[in-house]
DNA sequence: AATGAATGAGGGTTCATTCAT
DNA sequence: CATGAATGAACCCTCATTCAT
């Protein structure tokens, strides 16, 4: 309460944030307690004051980005009903949290199957429950006669929206609030607009295996 | 092509594609070379007579990955030159060898920070020629006025092409030539079609930290 | 002796038994502070204003379990001279303690060689007047002719009784009364019965090592 | 079969020998993979080739004392029908066994809880046969009226033998022969003798905690 | 062409202990 | 009196890699 002083919830946070960072730099198994140590300047010990396990770190950095996401956008979409004003703020939320917390999102997308157990389980719900809060706007967002199936559509969107940290670069790339906008067009026009003959299917190939000789 | 013994090659062959189930199953840091000695009945130390060192398995792999991809593009694209026909060809033979070769291109989607120095080098030179290539398909295809960056769309592509690894299971989602076309379609479709009213921008917030109170 | 709240005496009387209970169940090096704290419900830091350190904790168990038993059988054998009366009161006495207190027994015998420097040496005098005085008894107690040496036999004794704890389930093994009597009846028996033919020596082999191939 | 250079088991049990004299030494908890890495003269990640964990190692020693001495009594006792000569056979293997191999016999007494899971499972399970070959022994010996149990002479008896290693000192005290010959008299006597007016039982009192005040 | 034996470096974690408050 | 926060040292164990054979 006191301005002075961090207390234990602060300092919990300042370690998470700094975890997240080195975790999104070289990757979770990669990553030692010991360079979590050193980016906190909390000793090695130290660090077990606050946390059971370098697992644990990983758990509550996913859990409590998921939980911020989550919560953000259940609370921008409560009074709206228009399912592509919904869609909008949904995909604006994403990437305005992705891309201003770019380190942390990577190790959400990255380690999804670095957990285990119960960690493993609770993040999972909350990411069950994220993917639904998606796929029911994109279900009622869909006209009947599009023909995509809407688990593709779904993860389409996903994957391009989890992409983000494989290439943006703030600064460098348009900004925010165009990324948004140019992800959400592309998706919506791909979705509503009427099938153009343009798309015709082609032969697709067996596709051998990678390894042929 | 040798008729008895299998020949280095067909050994080496047989050593990467165990390495990338391995690989693709616990991550490449997670995964220890005893593992990959394991899953090949080759001695421990038997291995470096294949291969200099971990990273160098990962390098071979993602290499291989890479210039079969590549090469199989490529000979794909020869004789056409309709834009969209090419980006159909473009999209497919990319989603018919993620899907046939899941474990090796998620070890090339998730693992491409994982190598360092010459190794890194040239396997980002083979996805800088690949990336490329499909933002020429792009170009060509892009009509002037849709408003979307043409480096945003690309990667919105890859990432939706990428992602798939995340979520699709051969036999319970749709078939290969489905999910092609679905991804197909729902990019053609939301880069050429006409820009509606429907997706005007909204006003988007700053958007804070993650680890704010 | 203080009516209402426990002195400091009380408390570190308590800690002494949740002590020695801990070290009892887990041996003392496997037992860890924080276990003691656990289990007494003192913080951790709480327990170094009571002791000054872990083995200082196993000391006062030490000696303070030797001087009881020390003190209760010097009463006891106080006004005694009897020899075979002395010697019954000695082996009770050490087997009702070590019935009624068994873990804190356990941890007299069994980590004997745990402590060091100055807090070793004080256990071990203890140790040294009991088994000296355990000896004078067997000493006037022997007759001249037996053939078993003095110290053979204190240490046989000694090992029956300190035993007990690998073994006596109080309860569902015989009482402590009838275990004390079956004791004493064996060792007074078998030091002091005329050596019977029936015992005549046999030849012993050279015995080598265990790990001989 | 070479004579030169050692060969695997060989080197194995020369571990097994030294990491028996650092468990004797310094108990098994406290004395660390290091120790044994020093008094073996191997490398401490070099000793996991031959052993999975520490307490593979614990086992490993254990289980070859308990099959050595297990083997070499059943061998002993193998022609011999008179019970009188079956029993001294029995002690003078275990209490030569003792002597001769002090270090590790102390690991078997001392170390008895120290196993968990399927390791401690297998070495009970010896120890078991051990004891009920030792009840079978003292039960055709036993006169039917002695009064003393036969579960409280058995473990009288294994106190005797096993607590050699606290006070016991080769060349100081008196050699193995007369060392079991001292344990089976006074054993066989105690047992055989009748029961004289002597060792008439006494009041027990209530023997309260060791803290009470 | 292949392996058994060995190792240095580093991994996550626990511990007894301290000290300001 | 009692504690929360912190630490250095040590723990067991795994790893990628080597080298004589």
């Amino acid at each position: 309460m006191g301005a002075g002083r961090p207390g234990y919830d602060e300092k919990l946070l300042e370690i998470l944030r700094a975890a997240a960072a080195v975790f999104a730099e070289k990757g979770y198994h990669r990553a030692s307690i010991r360079d979590i140590s050193r980016a906190t300047g909390i000793s090695l010990s130290g660090l077990y004051y606050y946390v059971r396990s370098k697992e644990e770190l990983l758990f509550l950095i996913q859990d409590h980005c998921f939980g911020t996401v989550l919560d953000n956008v259940e609370r921008l979409l409560a009074g709206e009903t228009d399912p592509v004003r919904r869609f909008r703020l949904f995909v604006e939320n994403h990437v305005r949290f992705f891309v201003n917390n770019m380190r942390e999102m990577k190790v959400l997308s990255h380690e999804a199957d670095s957990l285990t157990g119960e960690y493993r389980r609770r993040v999972q719900a909350k990411k069950k429950r994220y993917t639904d809060l998606c796929m029911s706007i994109l279900e009622e967002l869909r006209p009947p006669d599009t023909g995509i199936d809407l688990r593709v559509a779904t993860f389409a969107l996903f994957g391009m929206l989890n992409w983000i940290y494989n290439w943006y670069r703030p600064g460098r790339d348009v900004p925010v609030a165009e990324l948004a906008d140019g992800f959400s067009r592309l998706f919506l026009q791909g979705c509503l607009s009427p099938a153009s003959g343009v798309a015709e299917a082609m032969p697709v190939e067996p596709a051998p295996s990678i390894w042929r000789r």
